[in-house]
DNA sequence: ACAATAACTCAACGAGTATTGAGATATTGA
DNA sequence: TCAATATCTCAATACTCGTTGAGTTATTGT
């Protein structure tokens, strides 16, 4: 992750409905969703404007796409997530392990981590 | 955390000025740096140019200021920030643990997380 | 091949944003 | 109080972005 790879993540998370979307899909999991079962769950937003943000967010990396049958699905590309949250916190807590660590809690009461997840 | 501020927070990070002003105070710490300093840093940029980028930062709740002198110090929120990222990754992980944890791990190795702190 | 469904592409308009330069405010030391 | 330093405020400009609507491409079932 270089600062233009973050720039672009950035501007694509903020914008209502593109924040909304990833929400969506980092909840939805692997598995992803539909555009058309997306753009129904942002107040059925019209196919012109869900191709826009949704290609927006592709092409800033955040989620992936593939085809299955007429659809196309979308999921949240959770490496990018994480490079992201990595490139913004790098070096918190340069002799202050104090001040960095609520962040590490907030994400780490998302799941439990396993003491196994290798360190990039 | 809610919606509007993430928006303001991310809108916030997706301008290169202001990106770079975050991780820069993010590696000072709580001691933070003057406007002055960190206009230098911008590649000398013009006062009401950081004026500008510092005031938005503050706005958005990533950065806090206090006056010192004549010089005004900014530091980055942690709690913001841990807020923010909070916010983006919730519910990352519904019967998929594993596909959330390498953010964990990116975060983690920020600095070596305390067994101590408590889980917002 | 044809019609229906799903999603994408393109051009145009209106709204919001960053930069600049001049001027104003606050603090300090003599 | 005066000059110097540090930062903020404001108006004008050019630039970028989101939405809309019409048209296009890809896939499926008959």
């Amino acid at each position: 992750m270089d600062e233009k790879q973050a720039l672009d993540a950035f501007t694509a998370l903020s914008q209502e409905t593109r924040l909304r979307i990833v929400r969506l899909l980092v909840t939805a999991g692997p598995e992803g969703m539909s555009a058309g079962v997306i753009g129904e769950a942002m107040d059925g937003a019209s196919s012109s404007r869900m191709s826009f943000h949704l290609g927006h967010l592709e092409q800033a990396g955040l989620v992936e796409s593939r085809r299955e049958g007429r659809s196309i699905i979308y999921s949240a590309s959770l490496i990018a997530l994480s490079g992201l949250v990595e490139f913004l916190m790098r070096d918190c807590c340069q002799g202050h392990p104090e001040v960095c660590n609520p962040a590490v809690a907030a994400l780490s009461s998302c799941c439990e981590p396993q003491k196994g997840a290798s360190h990039a």
